[in-house]
Parts: structure tokens; sequence; C-alpha cells
RNA sequence: GCCGAAAUAGCUCAACUGGUAGAGCAACUGACUUGUAAUCAGUAGGUUGUGGGUUCAAGUCCUAUUUUCGGCACCA
């Protein structure tokens, strides 16, 4: 008899070989029916895997996070099965379970269509009818290289195995994959799920190796959910900022002008402005200083740099006059260290933080470019901050402070911090092993001091040095760099930037690069898609559309109104076209104005207006000067 | 850049297996003008992304190319 010790401490004795689905139909059979598997002494198991020894377990039943991943993981195996049965001399690389999903890569030996997946799910559907159950097996390395000795994706994958690991495999039906586990019992336990898309992911997310094709999917436990969350994919299309950029009039692209190249159309612009003139005040307030530099530099400063041998793939190309050669900067730092050296420093003088909107230009690979939210001219509010070592923590701190607070002010939220380290192997870092380590354990400690969580990814900083990404998600779905603030001792160096220290003698500063809310263009994307077109009334590029009832009455009383809300710095706009009320009102809806004013006798004779608010049905009548303080309260408190 | 899909009027979309490119909205003209999501009638709008080809005939088939979309890689 096995010792079971459950979650709230009590113990059950069962036979030895009992599984996570046999202990949970000895509680109940309603918990044996929403179980999906168990953690035994903290180890992933699957319903049907036996125990062995004495263990403490947990049962994850469909309510809890990790069955999802459970179910999902299962659901990309169910489909491998299909494949492998409709495509006989597939191949398969990896097939997670994803954060709305699953995923699998695979060589089908022909080019699959998008109308494979049809087929591909009803045999998945054929396959969970039939019961599979699934089970796993532990096997030697040798063994495992002989099981899979026709498919070299799996080859390599166990290759790089510790030697002596044991390495487990799951089994269903016919198909038998190598897998860590755990899984859902029976194939009958993937009921409800379907496949999204067929696209290409480079074998081990390694552009020089051979393409493989990724289908994604997704898999729920009930009806329900699959349908709620097909749902939320529409919606999506709903919210993606390139429809509602173009309904709003925000931006436009077009070939003509050039690929990857936004240009903000005049409702984009006044947000956009809005946004600018909030930064700049930001800023001042954290004693920043504004400066301004070209977007044109020679190649010279860019070799100095070192963006020219790093970063020269991102750049377009040169460009030769009166025996110089001049780049388009894809970055302004180089331009804000001779800024800096304009001038002698002392240590008093440190920090000085220099903050520009500055306008770069990137070639960015052309299958990467999307809507506002990659482009290949971009403008943002970039900063370098010149520091001693000494205020280093401080000035990052405060760096990430800042974003924090204009990231709470624009309503968005962050999915998580990542802190980007250099990976040795990779050569594309420079090669000063001391500054490295010296900088990458300033951000530790500066994060772990402060309560911070962060994930570590390594090989992820820049060329120059480590750096702390703030993460948004977006209301797409896609992860996003949003803020970013980056230690860099090397910058320094090239540029041998000095301040004079107490001692009399010569000291190298370091440089902090800061982006706040990413560009205007990416955060104009975020935005349209965050609040679906709707923007708080600090940023909407018409706060307030004033609509007369009658063009011939109230005419000069809507003229009146409008005028005095303009004088008051509110955007307001009065509709005095010839068309029907009903039409106007409509209108103001669907271009989402904060605030919609119809005016007609009541108002006139009451010197009142009447306001009803965007996405609520309420009509509310109130003086004028209590409207117009309530629309400017509302702005300077950023409501959302 | 790579893999897959797509491109028709300003916008959203039709046009069965090749057989005279249509609709709604927007625009323009005229009529109608009083309370919270579309007043009515008419007019105009297209070398079907672009270039080749097959065919008696191409929006539809083939081919090249450009761009867009879903991903990958890259990345703010």
């Amino acid at each position: 008899m096995l010792k079971i010790t459950f979650p709230d401490g009590s113990i059950k004795e069962f036979d030895k070989g009992i599984t996570i689905e046999g202990i949970a139909g000895a509680i109940s059979s309603s918990l044996k029916k929403i179980s999906v598997a168990g953690y035994v002494n903290d180890e992933l198991y699957d319903l049907n895997r036996p125990i062995l020894n004495d263990a403490s377990i947990k049962i994850i039943t469909n309510k809890d996070e990790e069955a999802f991943e459970v179910l999902n993981h299962s659901a990309a195996h169910l489909m491998a099965q299909a494949v492998k049965r409709l495509f006989k001399d597939a191949k398969f690389g990896v097939g997670p379970a994803i954060r709305e999903g699953f995923y699998y890569d695979i060589d089908a030996g022909v080019q699959l269509k998008e109308e494979d997946l049809k087929k591909i799910e009803k045999e998945m559907q054929r396959i969970v009818n039939q019961n599979e159950l699934i089970s796993r097996s532990e096997l030697s390395k040798e063994a495992a290289l002989e099981l899979f000795k026709h498919d070299e994706y799996k080859q390599e994958l166990i290759n790089e195995l510790p030697e002596n690991e044991i390495i487990s495999v799951y089994k269903q039906g016919e198909f038998t994959d190598l897998c860590r586990g755990g899984h859902i019992g029976s194939t009958k336990n993937v009921k409800h799920f379907k496949l999204l898309s067929l696209a290409g992911a480079y074998w081990r997310g390694d552009s020089n190796n051979k393409q493989l094709q990724r289908i994604y999917g997704t898999a729920w436990f009930t009806k329900e959910a699959l349908a709620t969350h097909l749902n939320i994919l529409e919606e999506r299309k709903e919210r993606d900022h390139r429809k509602l950029g173009k309904e709003l009039r925000i931006f436009e692209l077009n070939n003509d002008a050039g690929q990857g190249l936004a240009m903000w159309l005049p409702h984009g612009y006044t947000v956009r402005k809005v946004l600018e003139d909030y930064v700049y005040k930001l800023e001042k307030k954290a004693g920043y200083l504004h400066v301004s530099t070209p977007a044109l530099g020679t190649k010279r400063l860019y070799e100095i740099s070192g963006h020219w041998s790093h970063y020269r793939d991102n750049m377009f190309p040169v460009m030769e006059r009166d025996g110089e050669t001049f780049v388009l900067r894809p970055m302004s730092c180089p331009h804000h260290m001779i800024v800096y050296k304009s001038d002698l420093r002392s240590y008093r003088d440190l920090p000085i933080r220099y903050a520009e909107i500055v306008t770069q230009h990137r070639y960015e690979a052309s299958g990467s470019l999307s809507g506002l939210e990659r482009v290949r001219a971009m403008t943002l509010t970039d900063a370098h901050l010149f520091v001693r070592e000494d205020q280093i923590k401080k000035e990052v701190l405060d760096a990430y402070n800042l974003i924090i607070e204009a990231i709470n002010d624009l309503g968005l939220e962050i999915d998580y911090i990542e802190l980007a380290l250099r990976d040795k192997e990779k050569g594309k870092f420079h090669d000063n092993d001391e500054l490295w380590n010296l900088a990458e354990r300033l951000l530790k400690e500066l994060l772990d001091e402060n309560n911070i969580e962060y994930k570590e990814m390594t090989g992820e900083a820049a060329f120059y040095g480590p750096k702390i990404d703030i993460q948004v998600r977006t209301a797409m779905g896609h992860v996003i760099t949003m803020s970013t603030v980056q230690l860099d001792f090397l910058l320094p160096e090239r540029f041998d930037l000095t301040y004079i220290g107490s001692d009399g003698e010569k000291h190298r500063p370091v440089v902090i690069h800061r982006g706040l809310i990413s560009t205007w263009e990416r955060l104009m994307s975020i935005l349209l898609e965050q609040y679906k077109g709707a923007f708080p009334t600090w940023l909407a590029p018409v706060q307030l559309k004033v609509i007369p009832v009658s063009l011939d009455v109230h005419q000069t009383y809507a003229k009146k109104l409008n005028d005095l809300f303009i004088d008051n710095d509110l955007r307001s706009e009065l509709d005095l076209r010839e068309e029907k009320l009903g039409y106007k009102i409509r209108e103001a809806q669907t271009k989402k104005v904060p605030y919609q004013l119809v005016v007609g006798d009541n108002e006139v004779e009451n010197n009142q207006v009447t306001y009803r608010k965007y996405g609520e049905q309420a009509q509310v009548t109130v003086d004028i000067e209590d409207f117009i303080s309530m629309v400017r309260k509302e702005i300077i408190n950023k409501s959302r």
C-alpha cells in the first residue's frame, strides 16, 4: 500500500500503481470527470501514470491554469497523429502548448495547404472517437534514438539531452512521440478544438535552418469555452489598429509614399501632439534637458559608436556628398554623445539627462512590417542619461518609475518586465567581460532591491549593454516592448566621454539609454487597440461634437458654444451640415467622440447644454460652465 | 528576408465550373429640414495591384512582379 498525502495534509492509502485518475475516482466520480492531470511530489503526472511510491499529490482539474496547458499539449499530439495518418512521411519538430492554444512544427514531406487543416481536423475527431489511451513509457537514450531513427528532428533533440537522462515517450494508438508530459489520459478527453492557421517556422527558431510548417490550434474543455475564445479572436479584428486607423482617419500607409512609412492624418497628429506635449512636461519635471539633433549624420559617427559594425543591416544605404558619407540615423545615441562632449563636464554636473523627440529610420525586414506596429520611419521620445557610477542605480530606478507613471497614465497594462542579458556564445555583443558583469549585476541588484519581478532573457541585450524592457500585451494578444532602460559602459569609452572628478582627474561617465513609451507609431497602434478607437477624453482627437437640432433656429447658439469650448482649450467641432439630426448623431457615435452635444430650444432658453457621453445612453442637461469644468477636470486627471 | 494566403469603385464586399464587372455606404446634384445611431430621388465613380502569356473570350487559368494579411526570423 502507498501513503498518499493530499494538499490539505490528510493521508490516504492506495494500492501501489494507483493513478491520479484512480485517486480522483476514489474521492468522487465528479472529481474524476474534471481531473486532467496531477502533481506527484511536484512532478507533473498524467492521469494514468502509475504512482509507485509514497507521495504527496495535487490533482489538477479543468479549472486549474495548468490544465489548459496539459489539454493543449495533448491536442498538439493528437494533431500530430492525425497529420501522420494523412501524410505518411511527416516528421515532427516541437509541439508545445502556448498561451492561447498549441502548435506543432511539421515537415510533412509535401507542402501543406490551408485546406488540409479541415482534413486534419476531421482525422483528429476520428482519433478522439477511437478513445486512444495516452500512455507514458521511459527508455534510454540509445533506445530513444533507435525509436526515432526516421525522424532527424527528434534525433537532434534527443542527442542534446544529457547522457544518462531517462527519456519519456507517449504513445496513443499507432503514434508515439518524444515528450516530457503530462498528458490527458485519453484522446477522448480532447473534445473541443479548432485548427487556426498554417505558417512557416524555422527549425529551432534559427533562420539558417530549414523552415518547417507550423499549424496553430486551440483546445478547450467545453464547447462554450471554445466558442468564447473563437469569439474573442473575432472581436480582436474589430480592435485591429489598421482597421480603426482607417475608420477614424488616424494614419495612412501608401505604397507610392513608401513601404512602412506612415503618414499621420490630422486626427492622428492631434493625438500625437497631445502625447508629445504630455511627455515633454513629464520629462521636464523629472529634470530632463531637451535637445534637437539631425536625422542625418556621417557614417563616421556610427563607426565610432559601433552601430556601423553591429547594426548596419538595419540601416538604409549610405549617401555620398562632398567627399563625406552620410547615413540616415537609426538611433540617436551617437548624436547625444556629441552633445555631451560639447562642453567640459564636472562631477557636479552629473547626472545630465538629454531627451529628444527624434525621427529615426531603420531598414526593417519587409516581412516584419505591420501597420503602425512596425514601420521604417519612427518618431519617439528618446533619452540618454550621463551619470557617475554611484548614480547608476538611482537614475535607472527613476527612469523606470517615470516609465511606469507614463504607462499608467496611458491606461496600458504591463505584461512582464524583462531583464535582457548577454549570451557570451553569440558574437554580437561587445567583449569586455568586466563591464558586462558589472552592468548585469547592477541591474539585477536594482530590480531585486525594489521587489520588481522580472524574467531573465539571455542573449537579448543590446550590443553595448544589458537592458530592462517593459513588455506590454496588446489587445490583439501581441507582446510588445513598450519601454526600455539600458545600461551602457561602452559608448562613453568609444566617444571618450569624460568628466572632471572631485580629485581633479578625468573619469568616465556611464550612459543610460531610455525609451519611454515606445515610438509614436507603435504607441498609437497599441492605444487604438486598447481603447478600440474610443480614446479617453484627454487623448481624443475631437473631444466635443456640437450638433444643433435645427440649422435655422439653433445655429447661432451652437456656434457660440463651440467658440466658447475652443477658448477653453477643448477640441470641439460643430456639425452644420445640411443633414438630419439622426444622421449627425450616428456619425458622432461611429467616430467615437467622447461628448456629443445636441442643442435645441431647451438649451437655448436655459443657457445649458445636453450631452451624451460616448458609450452611455443617458442624456444629461447641465449649465455651460459646469459642463466645461467637468470636462476640463476629466482631461487634467486623464480619466478613462 | 523565409513559408502560406490574398489583392475587384474612396470604404465594406458580390460576380457558379472562363462568357457584357455589381451592391451598400461615402462623394456629387436636387428635394426635405426641431430632439439622440442612417430622409428620399437622381448622377458620377473600374484597363479587376502591375507586366507578360494561354484562349474565340480572362476578375476567373498560367507566369513574373509589387503590396497586404497570418506566422517565422529580426525588433521600438
